[in-house]
DNA sequence: CATGAATGAGTCTTCATTCAT
DNA sequence: GATGAATGAAGACTCATTCAT
């Protein structure tokens, strides 16, 4: 038996809590944090809300849990992929890569963390909002630094300042995730991440 | 007298109908839809809630036609930049002026008009949503023959699809604007459009 | 017609308020704070809950309103009993009498004003608490002044501090009135305020 | 061994009983029957809610329990101190004293009792309050007897009935501890039990 | 026609009580 | 027999919408 297992009854506060997690993300991804009741919640989830009150102090709680630990596994990922050794070019293929595929596979996020991100939450305050926010910025700067790194090493010219480079290639990244989001048929994400990249790889202009 | 001039009366009741639809895009663009209440709306533009609805049907209408007539104008400013005769070039630099010029002298409308075109409207349902995306995908569709026909004339290399390259501008000027609002003295939308335009002039990686 | 007639409109709020404020005081006496929700009192005074909202703030801001000017009006009458001229004796008598005038035409209020100033409201904070005790220990002092003038004219004899007197008188009649509340035939409040005040007067123990 | 020692079990089960009491008697004391929750008295006694349960059949349960207790053991000093021979004098000083005396080594205590005694009490419907007021009226009686006494051998004047006598002694001596409750410093309950009583035993008024 | 008082459904949250372990 | 997780009814309060004046 492994020694990480946990108590049974661990096991099942926290597969219950990722129940109410679960639902909670589904119906807040669809109608948005105001929209969305803790009654309509628990009646989802098959709790009562008593119960839901016993896991979470209050819904903006439920909320930043919800927004704190999504945010936190796509950080990891896209940290991931551009860190440790290698090429630079390989590091924003691997980016670009992981991105696609923790988006789409987290379809319900994709909304919620945008517009955490992207600049459109009004309903929660502050708080979850700055923290990801900040990490966001942490994130875009440890981007930033593989541009940086890229044209110190005399692999990339310096057409931008590394802080934009960064910028640019995430919203690229986001924007056309978004395409995909709204009618994935017509609007795939490339398999190949050099067609994303090429964008900023080639000029478009004769030099 | 103007043949288009109106009746006192109805210029009234237009200019009647601007002082809510200001005040409520102010209060929205800072508060959020669901966190602003009719009577505040009306209390704030001097007119009883009763006034407010014989104007608008209900709170989403007043929303709908907010967001509506704001994104028209929107969409107005940047059609013409990039439509008429002359060098793509020049009109993808008069694209990047004039999104910065339109967003920054109407900051509280940001915020509101990325949530819809970026993706995080889930306040209200359908309709609105629609129909600005539409308007939204229409003018990308334009933006992106700028491109094709930069190319077709040799004038831009072929380095992505014309509608990708659209997306990618738009996104990247969107993200700085972005910054740009949130802190507007670190990040500063450039004067010059091709501090922008450079991420896609000129390639990142020798040919 | 009288210049101090209120518009119809304002009379009309006023009524209303009155209403609510009379369910309540009947509902509260009965029932205790907090077992007495706004929906049955807005259901009993034939209002909204809503309505109830516009005129008081929440329910603690009923409850202080309720108590606060039945406190005005008991405090206003038992002063007006021991001011002015005449004799002290007479002022103690004045006192008796229209505290049993005034509690017994006002009996749903005497169990509030008793537990407030009798010392057992756990429910409200503070706040009221305080403003009717305050008011309440400055009667007491006045009450002790009528003993404390009787002394100095020679009319009482000094058998106690005048504060303490003023207590005692004040504690018997309430005291009294309690009794009257419970079983009003068995124990009813002396039409003879001498029936009380010989307990002061006159002494148990000869000299 | 001694025949009234009760079995381990038992003992500890009074045991339990006793701290679960205590502690609600502190917390109910303190914020009011309505703002105290099973939950928080459980907690603070150490115990499972269920447990709890196990002793009380509900919340009111406990609350007449603990207020019953409370009334008998107050009930039981007073009694004792008007009881036995010796002279009536001698008995309402000894009354004085020990109602002094209990009520200041029980403060948390005092408020309940009061609100129950001198009727504010809003929370409890029926049952304890008819209880606990008619083993008061009880010894309202008792106290009322030895002012009887007293005057049929001449040692007090008749100047009001026996009852209302012990009522009024009765509420003055609570009015004072009311008084040293709120503020012990400038309001001491007196040592000599005669600087309350010669309200009654001395005469405000020559004869 | 404008007004804004009135409405009451709907929201979040608490807590007495039960019962499976 | 103790435990405390789960329940869900009930309460305070908000606000979109209506309609009498």
């Amino acid at each position: 038996m492994d020694g990480r297992e946990l108590p049974r009854r661990e096991r099942e506060k926290l597969a219950q809590r990722g129940e109410m997690m679960a639902t909670a993300l589904d119906l807040f991804s669809k109608k948005g944090y105001r929209n969305v009741s803790m009654q309509e919640i628990a009646e989802k989830a098959e709790f009562a809300v008593g119960t839901l009150y016993k896991f979470f102090r209050n819904k903006e709680d439920l909320y930043k849990a919800l927004l704190g630990e999504q945010a936190d596994a796509f950080d990891e990922a896209l940290r991931i992929a551009i860190e440790g050794p290698g090429l630079e070019i390989d590091k924003l293929r691997n980016y670009v890569k992981a991105k696609g595929l923790v988006f789409r596979s987290n379809v319900s996020v994709i909304r919620l963390y945008l517009a955490e991100t992207q600049g459109a939450s009004l309903d929660i305050k502050a708080g979850l909002d700055t923290e990801i926010r900040e990490r966001y910025g942490i994130f875009l700067n440890k981007l930033a630094s593989v541009f940086e790194s890229g044209m110190k090493r005399k692999r990339f010219r310096k057409i931008a300042d590394p802080f934009s480079l960064a910028v640019a290639l995430d919203s690229i990244t986001s924007a056309f995730l978004l395409l995909w989001l709204e009618e994935p048929e017509r609007h795939p994400y490339p398999e190949d991440p050099d067609a994303i990249l090429n964008i900023l790889f080639k000029g478009l202009v004769d030099q």
